[in-house]
Order: structure tokens, then C-alpha cells, then sequence
DNA sequence: ATGAAAGCGCTAACAC
DNA sequence: GTGTTAGCGCTTTCAT
């Protein structure tokens, strides 16, 4: 099935008229080798139309040049964007991203873990923080640079870049409340950062004096229909509810439309929080009420911190919180 | 920076008491092997937390259980869910997605090319066809599976899957004009597909005798705010539009948001008729009539067509044609 | 600054 | 069915 190029380092040696191992430094370390090998050399290649092969090169120096990231899903923008920076950010340093999705299956990602130790990443990115211990402690004895993402775990793999999950639920608790709102349910996805933003809601109507109506729950991955049937859920069993706090926009948008259809005005009869800030929360109408975190950012931001240990440095903080915003528009 | 885990396929032959050469069979060619050996080996393999170096056996085997894809950008959902599910269908059969992001760059494509060839991918995900000459034929040379995306080539690499984005724009020529509407305008990013759609909107037109006011056009990528731009450009040089075909919704919400803000109505004033069906379209105010196209899907049988391919059958088509659906809603 | 040579950890003949 | 052995194409001492 491959009938290889087969154009080797050796080859090029020979075109160029130097050692195999002068070639290796003249791609690798070019200023260690004179000005005129390193032309011969780069000569030769380009005629030559040299490509190494980096499988062979990871297996001699024990570093691929690879890191691994694993996300719940690629099919949801804000996971997406924080590859777009990532993989930007690594291309320039000429590392390669590779990519896993653990489906929201929270057993899946030991495995997935495996299969990129297997593949020799020189790093790792996760989002939110790893729960399996073994694996966990697998990665700490290996010092393998790790960047744990959207959430800021106590007691980090290595490093992490996110923000509090329960401040956002804190912080939405206050505004609501300020808000005048009194009667506030949670609408969400049964997934381990969610149930964070509703935890810190709930604590923070607690610290108020309230209690949370209900939280309504639905398996991941979410989308606008499955916010319209939670906000009928909740209307069935809570019709007194005056505000809701959606774990993602999409839910949020769901809910308005239920609210449109069955005319609960927002925000009159109803407040709507939503929660990523994606384009549609301000296309909406009338336009939605969020909480904005800066994914591609993070994606960024754990690149750099990555490339600094990868290149021997200390990166000046391990554990990053790149917090949140309310942005408040038209729905609360 | 790596202390190695060390457990190497000599330690698991060494505990099993078996040589190296058997464990290499009982974990790749299970059946060649007795179920006692199988067992042992299996046994040794989990005391030690074997983990088999993929590096190694990428070199020694050529064959890398990698497949690279090559998108212009992770930001946009489509293409994002186009990614979802090549990996999850690569994933199913041991493979990975390794990915790299063009940025709408024409050129940088013949560069990640070069960088996957280099990590020895046994299959490549391109997304549209492939415009580099020389990396076309030195594809086919190598006789790589490749599968183009998000487009139909007239010749393609090897195989491909996608949709005319010449008929897209054909068809939503033929639905404006039916609909009653002469001075039909088109936004979009100075991108090549997006080009396509509006290639296929004048050619349509042209067919009905009619011809397009103008193309406004921005550098990629695209968003909400370029959309709304381009809309006030468009209205302040062709005040007498009374339609737009947009390169993807978000443009089209754009132009919606500056129609309302200008009390253009919709569908009155101008027709909004967008592309890729995001699940804002459904959501916005009135609902986005748009083309909807499946990215996941397409992801998903680029999967198998490289999968047939790898296990060295021949895939039933080298062209699959997911077509599209024109989705009516309210802005037409 | 350059060259020679010994692996890196596995796979794939080839023997037995 | 299992073992032996020769590479896969690089990187990296160690000499020179």
C-alpha cells in the first residue's frame, strides 16, 4: 500500500557529499555546521525532495514533537475554538496536534490517556480536570507537561488554565437575585462542568437565603431542542419559576423559544441566563443574557505554557484563571 | 524531561517466558498464537502496565495508524463537525486524527501536507480539492488514500466527499427568482467554496436572464460583524437589493441584524437566504431559510472510505455526493 | 566541524 | 506455534 518516497537521510548524504550524521546536525542544529555543508545540504534535500521521517526520528530521540488533546466533543464550538488556538499556537513551533473526544464518557479518557502515551506525546491537554487517579498519578511520575483546561482543579496534574466553574454559578446566583429574581431553576446537561456552574448557583442562592427550584438535567451533548424540552419540563413542574440559568447558550436559546411559543415574556415573566457567549447570544431576540469565557484564549494559553516547558523553562505561573464576564444584554 | 516507563516488549516477553516475537503476535495477530501464550502474555502485559510504543512500530511496520486532516479552521463548526466524526469513525478501527489548520491559506496546504508525509500518516482528510499541482501528483504517486471534503472535484486526488457548491448557488438562484425577486446580491468570504456558491448564483441568474447586483466580499474569516459590514456596504451602494445569498449564516444573521436596525423588513423589504443550516438559523428572528449541508456525516463517510481503504478493500464510490437540502423557513 | 557506529523498540521474514 | 535475527531511518555519543 506505500511504495515510500524512499528518498533517506543517507541519500541525502551522499548527494550533498557529507556524512549521514552532519546532515541530521544540518537539519537539526544548523549552527553547528558550517555556512557551506549546511548549503550543500539544504541543496541536496531540496533537489532530492527530502522529507524526514519523523517516525524515526521520534523513536531515536524519545520526543515526537506530538501533543495529545482530549475533548468531550469537537461538535460543540467552545471545545472547538480552544483547538483552534491550541493547534495555532503548537504549528508555530512545529508540533502537531493530535486529537481524541472522550463523548462525555468520563471512564473513556484512562484509555484515550494510553493510546497518546503509546504515541510518545511530548504533552498532554484535557479538559477539566482528571478524575482518574491512577492515571493521574501515572502522568505526575512520568513529568510528562500536562495543561488541564475549562475548570481551575485544586490540586492540578501539572498545570491548568480555566476558570471557577462554581464562581460562575456564584456570580449568576448575585445578579439574578439583585435582579429582584426569586423563584431560580438551573437547566442543564448532566456533565461534570455543568453541575459545577449549578453547584456554585446553588450555593450562591443559599448564600442569599433562597434554594434552587429545580435543576433539570438531560444527557450530552445539548442543543437549542433539548433547552426547548427542559424549559417545558420545568414550566409542567415549576410554572412559578421567574428565572433560569442555562449551562450553555444553546439551552438558553432553547428555552427562549419555548418561552416565545407559549408567550412568557422575557425578561417580564421570565429572566434567562445563558452561559459561553456564542455568536447567537447576541443574535438573538431580544438578545441573550451570558457569561462569556475566552476559549480560543485558553487554547492559546495552554500552547504557551506548554512550548515553555517543552523548551526546558519554567512557565511563571502553573495554574492560570483566566475568569469569566458577565455580559449582560437583554434577557435578565 | 521523558523518564521513560521503561517497560518494553522485551520485559512482558521476559515475564511471560516467552520470546519477544510471540508477545509481538499475541498482541497484534492474536490468533496465531496459543490461547495459553495469549494468556500469559496478557497477564505479564497488565502486571507491568505495558504500554506498546507506537513509534517503534510505526518504523519498524511503515504503517503509522494515523490519518492527517487538513481544515482551514476549527472555529467554524462546520468544519468541526466535519472532524467530529472522522475521528469518531477513525477511532472505532485504533486510528487517530491528527489535524492541522490551512487559516484559508491556499498555500500552507502544500506545507502540512509535506509535515503529515513526514509523520507518515496513512491517510490524508483534505477539506475542498487540492490545488497544489505537484502535491496533487505526488499524492498519487505514493498512491496514499486521501479523501476531499466540503467539495465535488471534477478529478479528484482519490476519492472524495462532498457536494456542488455550484449547484447550491444555482439552486438558491432558481428559489429567489421563483420567489419573485430581481436584484438579487451575494456576501460572502473571499474564499474559494464561498466563491463557488456565488459562481453558481450568477450562473443561475444568468440562466433566468437576470444578473447579480454585486458580490461583497470579506477576507475569512467570517462572523456576525462581518456580515452586518458587508450588508451597509451593500446598501449603501445598491440601495434597490431586494435579496442576499449568503456564504454561511452567521453572515446572513449579520445582514439581518443591519436590516433591523435599519427597519429593512424581512422578508418584505429583503430576502435573507444563508448556508451551512446552523442552529442559530432555526433560532433567529424570523428563522433563517438557509442550505443545509451535513458536516458530521460527511465527516463520518470520509471515515469509512479510508477505512475500507486501509484494510485494502476498494471503496464502492471515489465520489459520494451528499448533496443538500434547501431549508425553507420565514426570510424568504 | 565532521565522521563512525551504536542503538531507539518494534515488525516481519525465515527457520525450526 | 514459537524463536532468531535483521532491519525500519533516524539521533547521539564518542572520536578525530
Amino acid at each position: 500500500m506505500k511504495s515510500r518516497s524512499t528518498v533517506r537521510m543517507s541519500d541525502v548524504a551522499e548527494a550533498a557529499g557529507v556524512a549521514l550524521a552532519t546532515v541530521s546536525r544540518a537539519l537539526n542544529e544548523p549552527g553547528k555546521v558550517t555556512p557551506e555543508t549546511r548549503a550543500q545540504v539544504e541543496a541536496a534535500v531540496r533537489k532530492l525532495g527530502y522529507v524526514p521521517d519523523r517516525t524515526a526520528s521520534s523513536l531515536a530521540s524519545s520526543r515526537s514533537r506530538i501533543v495529545g488533546a482530549i475533548v468531550p466533543t469537537l461538535a460543540n464550538v467552545w471545545f472547538a475554538e480552544t483547538m483552534e488556538g491550541l493547534a495555532a499556537e503548537l504549528g508555530r513551533a512545529g508540533y502537531q496536534l493530535m486529537l481524541s473526544q472522550s463523548s462525555y464518557v468520563p471512564r473513556a479518557e484512562a484509555g484515550l490517556i494510553d493510546a497518546f502515551l503509546g504515541r510518545r506525546v511530548d504533552a498532554l491537554v484535557l479538559t477539566g480536570s482528571l478524575r482518574d487517579a491512577s492515571a493521574r498519578a501515572r502522568l505526575r511520575r512520568m513529568q510528562l507537561p500536562v495543561v488541564e483546561t475549562w475548570d481551575l482543579p485544586a490540586r492540578p496534574v501539572d498545570m491548568a488554565v480555566g476558570f471557577s466553574n462554581e464562581q460562575v454559578g456564584a456570580e449568576v446566583a448575585r445578579r439574578l437575585v439583585a435582579a429582584g429574581r426569586r423563584k431560580i431553576a438551573f437547566l442543564g446537561a448532566d456533565e461534570v462542568r455543568s453541575q459545577m456552574r449549578r453547584a456554585g448557583l446553588e450555593a450562591g442562592l443559599q448564600a442569599a437565603g433562597l434554594s434552587l427550584v429545580t435543576a433539570e438535567l438531560v444527557e450530552p451533548p445539548s442543543s437549542i431542542a433539548l433547552g426547548r424540552e427542559l424549559m417545558a419540563r420545568l414550566a409542567a413542574a415549576h410554572p412559578q419559576v421567574d428565572a433560569v440559568f442555562c449551562g450553555n447558550d444553546f439551552i438558553a436559546i432553547g428555552a427562549m423559544m419555548w418561552a416565545r411559543a407559549h408567550d412568557w415574556s422575557i425578561p417580564g415573566r421570565l429572566a434567562v441566563v445563558g452561559f459561553s457567549d456564542l455568536p447567537v447570544a447576541e443574535a438573538a431576540w431580544p438578545a441573550l443574557t451570558t457569561v462569556r469565557v475566552r476559549g480560543g484564549e485558553m487554547g492559546r494559553r495552554a500552547g504557551e505554557m506548554l512550548l515553555a516547558r517543552l523548551r526546558g523553562e519554567e512557565p511563571p505561573h502553573k495554574v492560570v484563571d483566566m475568569g469569566f464576564e458577565f455580559v449582560e444584554r437583554s434577557t435578565m
